[in-house]
DNA sequence: AATGAATGAGACTTCATTCAT
DNA sequence: GATGAATGAAGTCTCATTCAT
């Protein structure tokens, strides 16, 4: 997303060139796939909007799958830094509200995100497994580690690992919901948050044959 | 799925052979997207597998999205149906696990549902707004009405429709983790179960500047 | 080639219609090869060529290949009958020059078949194949029933299957510099019937070590 | 396809070191014509099996095809010489016996010929008129010397031209037949050699009319 | 002279939809 | 209503050649 200006191109050397063009298609494909989704992403409109020729795309890129396949995984990457830069050092549940309120600012910041994420399992399943394991794989060594400090308790490394699922199908099903509208990307309304603070803090149902647990 | 024996078909007026027409596209189309996903259910694949023309398919549909469209509301009310069946009267913690492992059963009933209702977001999104809206309304439904009997306290019925996206996006996501399989479909494992009962009963956290409140 | 009137096309039904259609690319086929090789016989060309559009072609033919690779042995049939029908019951040797003959009209008879032919193996390959099978075991018969009556004597059958390729690399080769011409195919000169017909029945080289034994 | 050491080529001037860059790529099209034809010798194959840069090939080529043009004649020099050396002073009918067999010796040292050869006449039409040119009229001159010596008779000039065909379809053809294998280049089996020296000594059929005039 | 990215025409093929029978 | 051949737009990818560096 890194567009350098004309003044700034011509002088660029062979190498810059090179790679400046490929960013250009990368971008490109960022945009259309964000806006239109992956089935509309013809290599034919890519290059269109790029400002280069059908067969320049295949000095970049082996085939089209293959930058498709690129695309949530480099993405993902800028989200995982801006959410860990949002993440303070307040207690664990506190620091899972923040990731969670990080998520969607980074829709906001990123509104290509949501679409390329979302159709990625099927339009680009390995770029998709990758960004999935990378994600994965670090929310629940966070979880671990909570359980370490005692912040957590009574789950096991398997149930972590269900747990993940539920968090990452909560954001993907409450992104979809709230964060689209005709027009765009739109914040999450404060409920959303509330609602999952209470969840992952006290769970949804009084804990059958007791008293109240909630509202001390 | 109702295929008609060769014997009774021959005794059907034009109505009902009509019909039985529409059905044998409608459950062609069910087996091959379940198999093979949207994308694989060209109009001339699902016909042959109909046994008809591919002419006779507009006869019956305006156009192909208008079948793929109609797949997951139609499945999905067996869904419904289903998982009602094996609900019990229990308290209404209990009764959300057993909603929630009767998903997973229906899967293993029905292994064609769970490409057909991943995928539909993207490739039938008709369908899939319409499957959408009658599931989450009937699980509002239920949410307000533990409410009202006391087994659900402290959420607004904004929250309630967020919480739905989160138990419905669990579902999607454990699913697509823990019931695909090389070859078909496979049940759910325990700690998938336990750990979502852990998470809707007590939620995630311990409640902070509060001492532990679980394993009692 | 039996291109219909189009007066007798309208009367035509469905199955006979169909068949015009594959018969109407094949034919396009058939003289865009013979006039300027497979190289240059696109899809895109054929179907123009006769005249219907390119989803057509892929209605009667898999793929391009599967159309080239059929010109050669439905051609190269017609050749056979055609050198049949010009055979006579002469002797042996007379019956091959005749054959050679009608090789050589069957080119004037045919021009694309030239083109057809030569280009085969590289371009049509399985084609090819077909033809020469069939070509050379009936051509080794030939010799053998010539050896069975006495006319051709102190050959072996794998002796045979190399004289065969001898014969028609000759053909070959002779066809290309005399058939060819600018502007069409013109028939073969005298002397070159007559080359043959000395190589054939008395070889090229006095018997060395021996007296002359030809001009008796 | 005499590649230069290093070392070598660190002390060229500037002329050496551009014979010596055009060499690379014509080696370079030798081998893999040789080893996969024509058709799949694309510039940037060529190119990169040359180890310089695409643009580098039109500093010494034209373009693509006067390449291609070009491998034919040179290699086919080097078969002429390969024959020369391997043609004794015997009578005339052996030394043709001699060319045949070096013909097929050739090949067995140079792989790559046959292919060359072969594919020639559709791939690379000028190279291959000039490269039959050469042959056929060093052939003729031997042919009539043989006629001046009185061990061919009866053969007229234009028959002898005709006679050049074949003898050169008959190298074609059986070399196809017999020199191909799986993996690599084969020697040619003796009854053919046996063949064709019964077919150029004595010819195929009896003299009809006339006792047997073999054997004798 | 060498480089190698850029070009764009053109190849094959798929497929939803139409329509005459 | 059923048929299935015909349509043609659109997709992906290849490759000879050019040209600025």
């Amino acid at each position: 997303m890194t567009q350098a200006t004309p003044a700034k191109v011509a002088k660029l050397n062979r190498v810059e060139r090179n790679a400046w063009t490929k960013q250009k298609i990368f971008d490109a494909a960022t945009k259309i796939v964000g806006k239109y989704g992956y089935a509309e992403a013809s290599v034919a409109r890519i290059t269109e909007a790029a400002g280069v020729a059908q067969g320049t795309f295949y000095n970049h890129f082996e085939n089209r799958q293959e930058l498709l396949d690129q695309l949530l995984p480099k993405i993902g990457l800028d989200m995982v830094r801006f959410i860990r830069e949002r993440t303070g050092s307040a207690d664990a549940a506190r620091q899972e509200i923040e990731r969670f309120s990080a998520f969607f600012d980074f829709i906001l910041e990123v509104p290509e995100f949501l679409r390329i994420l979302n159709e990625a399992e099927f339009f680009a399943p390995i770029g998709y497994q990758k960004h999935f394991d990378n994600i994965s794989s670090a929310y629940v060594r966070i979880l671990r580690r909570a359980r370490t400090a005692g912040t957590i308790i009574d789950f096991s490394d398997e149930e972590f690992e269900a747990i993940v699922q539920v968090l990452m199908g909560a954001r993907c099903y409450l992104s979809r919901r709230y964060s689209y509208s005709e027009q765009g990307v739109t914040a999450v309304p404060d409920h959303v948050i509330s609602a999952y603070r209470k969840l992952i803090t006290r769970g949804l149902f009084n804990d059958p044959g007791k008293g109240n647990n909630h509202g001390r």
